[in-house]
DNA sequence: CTGAAAGCGCTTACAG
DNA sequence: CTGAAAGCGCTTACAG
């Protein structure tokens, strides 16, 4: 029970001021190397720790950064916030999580909670509801406020603000092609995301690279049971030679369709999904992905933050970054 | 813009003082009713909040919980920070993540830097590194200050504190029972992690139920292609009708088996683990795990912190609890 | 009913 | 080289 002992309590200890042990700990100058040399000592002996509370307020700021995900159940979150703690511990910041299973309702009130100055930036992807609503005042008063945000993965809103995203139409555009020199042209897309930015821009990237083919085949739904017969339709009356999902959800789908229908993959029907990797190694067969280095984001936006942080951006203009995604094969393409 | 204003200048603007704005705002009832309509309206139009920083150095507390995960990307980790999160916010508290990976190293530093006075209370699972070296100083250390800590999920380490955990064993006698009073006998277990605590309670709840067997079918390794050439063996010639899986790992080396010799699940071999909800159900044939019920762990987690904070229980003795364990059947079992 | 003062634990410009 | 003072933004016991 060493109970935390203060530097005023330090200083009647040392029988000097308070402002003496303060710089002593401080390696400043100005204290003589036989009085820093007895603070030091003392200081170790009973542990002192500053109050980083006291430090904070003196500084005029929090030492923590605020990060709003909308769901931490998706392993491409959990990394990106891995990503942002090991980013953040190089700082010397502390990550506060706030998590708004992808409801209007909650990230409003951790929006609110975000203005009263609790951390000194915030890191966000915005939740589905508030985009499926396109409400997006709450988002607009954190930006009014001096705060700092950096908005992560889900960035094509519109909003003012620093970014740093994954390359979801290009990703998609190159994984489309691939099919393609393979010789595969009849090429499906199966999306329960198509209401959302990124669902749009990966959808985009198939139809771009799908421009000379006669046929597109898309199906798009957000309840389950429409899409899986969509994609079941797709698969045994269209006859794709490949299908490429936006999302997880489609991806466990189109697996289990093709299970059910008997189909073989990857030698009847080629898939690739838009899922981490965690769960892409262990589907039967495991399901080429595309790689989005969750980490590698989550380091970055703290990277943003910071330079934000640090003014090393001009006020009014906003720094985007992209992540590229990678392609990775396994069983479900067979190559 | 609106930069944040202060007491101070809330004050100055009203011609009145500091003291007098504050118990305004906080329904003193020394205070005048026309006085306090004044200063709330001021507050309101200015958007006035306390900066919290300062209200925490004078509250001599953080307003934060500190939250140490082994591991993020499993499933079931993220899920109690959830948890935790949710019931936090009830407290008015801020979760500070911090992400041991499973590394003594890192939790050394993590549970330095939460000696500092970061936070005022800590939940922490300890990292398998630190369970295999047994290298518990940095624990007690921790232990040693006034900060409260509670211990969740992996809770068998004799350590003094409080703790909150799952019925390890008693889930795995039951699922072991479940078989054997559906006429199966011949029951294996494969695990990854009878290293550390956990994983050791698991087996022993199999072996209790076992205990009037003749022969337990027991394998175990670290090494995922050792431990699949265990299961294969086990699967193959041992010819057991169902395999309890203490992990993911386990699990998912067992399915792969399975599809590799075309042994079908459920008809010719019956599988259970102790895998999360998100993975179990997309495997194919989806798999019959035990729900650990993770959020509410994280919930109780918190609550258990918050009566200790609040002095609700005596200092010298533990608060210990555990959440019951429920077992899901999917297509694995066949039930 | 209002305000001056002390204090939470620190940092730092200033005086000596 | 050392220390007294001011101040970060708040709360609250005390005096008036």
């Amino acid at each position: 029970m060493k109970s935390k002992i203060t530097l005023k309590e330090l200083a009647k200890l040392l029988n000097v001021s308070v402002s003496t042990v303060s710089k002593a700990l401080h390696d400043s100058p100005e204290i003589s190397p036989k009085t820093a040399e007895r603070v030091k000592e003392l200081a170790k002996l009973h542990n002192y720790r500053p109050n980083p509370v006291a430090v904070n307020l003196k500084k005029s700021k929090t030492g923590t950064i605020g990060v709003v995900i909308p769901n931490i159940s998706n392993s491409f979150f959990a990394r990106v916030l891995s990503g942002m703690e090991a980013e953040a511990q190089k700082h010397d910041q502390q990550v506060i999580t706030y998590i708004s299973n992808e409801s209007l309702e909650r990230e409003k009130q951790i929006c609110d909670l975000l203005t009263s100055g609790m951390v000194d930036g915030v890191l966000i992807a915005v939740s589905e509801e508030t985009q499926k609503k396109q409400a997006y005042d709450h988002l607009y008063a954190l930006l009014d406020y001096d705060i700092p945000v950096v908005i992560y993965d889900r960035i094509n809103l519109g909003l003012p603000a620093d970014k740093i995203g994954v390359d979801d139409e290009k990703s998609f555009y190159e994984a489309t092609q691939f099919f393609r020199t393979k010789g595969l042209h009849k090429v499906g897309l199966a999306s329960a995301i198509h209401h959302v930015g990124i669902g749009q821009l990966r959808i985009k990237g198939y139809e771009q690279a799908m421009q000379d083919e006669e046929n597109l085949h898309t199906v798009t739904s957000t309840k389950p049971v429409d899409l899986k017969s969509k994609i079941r339709n797709l698969i045994v009356s269209e006859k794709i030679e490949a299908l490429l999902c936006t999302d997880f959800e489609s991806a466990i789908l189109a697996t289990r369709v093709a299970y059910e229908e008997n189909i073989k993959i990857p030698e009847d029907l080629k898939l690739i999904g838009y899922i981490s990797r965690e769960v892409a190694q262990y589907l039967t067969p495991s399901l080429s992905y595309i790689e989005q280095h969750p980490q590698e984001l989550g380091i970055k936006a703290v990277e943003i933050l910071n330079n934000r942080l640090d003014g090393k951006y001009k006020t009014g203009e906003f720094e985007e970054k992209i992540v590229s995604t990678t392609l990775v094969h396994l069983e479900s393409t067979g190559f």
